[in-house]
DNA sequence: GCTTTAAAAAGTAAAGT
DNA sequence: ACTTTACTTTGCAAAGC
């Protein structure tokens, strides 16, 4: 019982010190991606509460931190798309992809799928858009998901597809790769998904 | 309307089975044309049928697993002749090993466009896997019968971790009855 | 955990014409 | 732009690292 109540310290330390280095690695790749304090402190939160479940075991500590990282941005409704986080991560987009689904189902954490409207903002700021244009996309993007379009569509291609259409209604035109660049979808994904959009909201240009 | 359950296709069945005796993968492998045989990077050897199309993955314990049949006939008509050829070769196998399967993947399709987003609320999110921005599929976990089903935008559904063709049957017919509870079909 | 095999669904991506 | 190829997800067995 000595020995296991040694181990017990053991693992204990090695969880804490484990932790200052998760604790790091969230404040700089946060940094980088220049997301807000209390967004940080979420995803550290939801790491601890990973750390206490056991759930870092067999994976490592720079996924799960990427991938907590990347629940607390949706939660906190600022989402970063996973080739953001993995741009400033050391582990590779599908290992975060994954590890971020096992600790959401371990820990219950209910995640509803990211509205494309909440890449509206900094997508456009990025491109300096005007506040016009990101409210034509928001329309866009409402008006398209009420008849369906959005079923299995990756949120960030979509919102990309609505800016790029509300930027040339406005006349604020910006280029497809562009857009492609700040959103992280190629052109073909905003092309295809942009004709589908226009067709469902009746325009013709 | 047509019934959803006339719409499943199976589209490919995992069974395993073995010969009871051990074998020489080296000189099967030497005799049997058209057999991949790559020790260092899987312990299995592959041998391909044609008709109907199959992969047969043999073992040196003389398990063996077949899959990419369409239906359990084929499974067994295929191991048959995968049978036939290991006794081209003077080994002995029995008149008719024990094939168990293992897995059938259906397809289906409800023939209505689904709101994936309304579903994995309205299933609960707990239950549900739904990331769009990694696969378009939603994951619907199953306990009776025990499937996995992978739901999609068109109305198209698999169903996989199945082990007799009316699971698939079963799977759709609660599928469609909890998706109209939530009036999310139609 | 990984390795290999098969097949479907639909979205996304990259390479070649 | 268009086609082809390939990768994402699910389920399962096999033997070995």
């Amino acid at each position: 019982r000595l020995r296991k109540w040694q181990e017990r310290i053991r693992t204990k330390d090695a969880g804490e010190r484990n932790l200052q280095f998760a604790l790091s690695e969230t404040d700089r790749m946060a940094s980088s991606l220049a997301i807000p304090r209390s967004v940080r402190e979420v995803a550290c939160v939801i790491y601890r509460r990973a750390l206490d479940e056991d759930l870092i075991r067999g994976r490592s500590i720079e996924g799960v931190a990427t991938s907590t990282l990347y629940a607390a941005c949706r939660m906190e409704g600022i989402p970063r798309s996973l080739e953001e986080v993995a741009a400033v991560s050391r582990v590779e987009r599908k290992e975060i992809g994954r590890t971020y689904r096992y600790v959401a189902q371990e820990l219950n954490l209910e995640m509803e799928p990211v509205n494309p409207k909440k890449y509206v903002p900094r997508f456009c700021s990025e491109l300096e858009l005007s506040e016009e244009v990101q409210v034509k996309a928001n329309e866009i993007i409402d008006t398209t998901t009420e008849k369906g379009l959005l079923s299995g569509k990756s949120p960030t291609g979509y919102a990309a597809a609505a800016i790029y259409a509300a930027s040339l209604l406005c006349n604020e035109k910006k280029t497809q790769r562009e857009v492609s660049d700040v959103a992280q979808v190629t052109e073909v994904t905003i092309r295809n998904r942009y004709q589908e959009q226009i067709e469902a909201m009746g325009i013709h240009e | 309307m047509t019934d959803p359950k006339d719409t499943i296709n199976i589209e490919n069945v995992v069974a395993s089975t073995g010969i009871g005796q051990e074998l020489d993968l080296q000189s099967v492998a030497m005799d049997l044309e058209g057999a991949d045989y790559d020790p260092e990077q899987f312990p299995g050897l592959v041998y391909r049928t044609q008709n109907p199309k199959s992969a047969a993955l043999i073992f040196r314990s003389g398990k063996i697993v077949c899959t990419g049949a369409k239906s359990t006939d084929d499974v067994h008509e295929s191991l048959r002749i995968v049978f036939d050829k290991l006794r081209e070769l003077q080994i002995q196998v029995n008149e008719d090993p024990e094939i168990v399967v293992q897995n059938i993947v259906t397809s289906a399709d409800l023939g209505r466009n689904l709101n994936l987003n309304a579903i994995a609320i309205g299933l609960g999110l707990e239950n549900i896997e739904y990331e769009p921005e990694q696969f378009p599929g939603l994951v619907y976990r199953l306990d009776e019968p025990e499937v996995v089903a992978l739901l999609f935008g068109s109305g198209k559904l698999v169903i996989t971790g199945g082990k007799k063709p009316v699971d698939a049957e079963h799977a759709v017919d609660k599928i469609v009855s909890r998706l109209e509870d939530l009036g999310l079909l139609e």
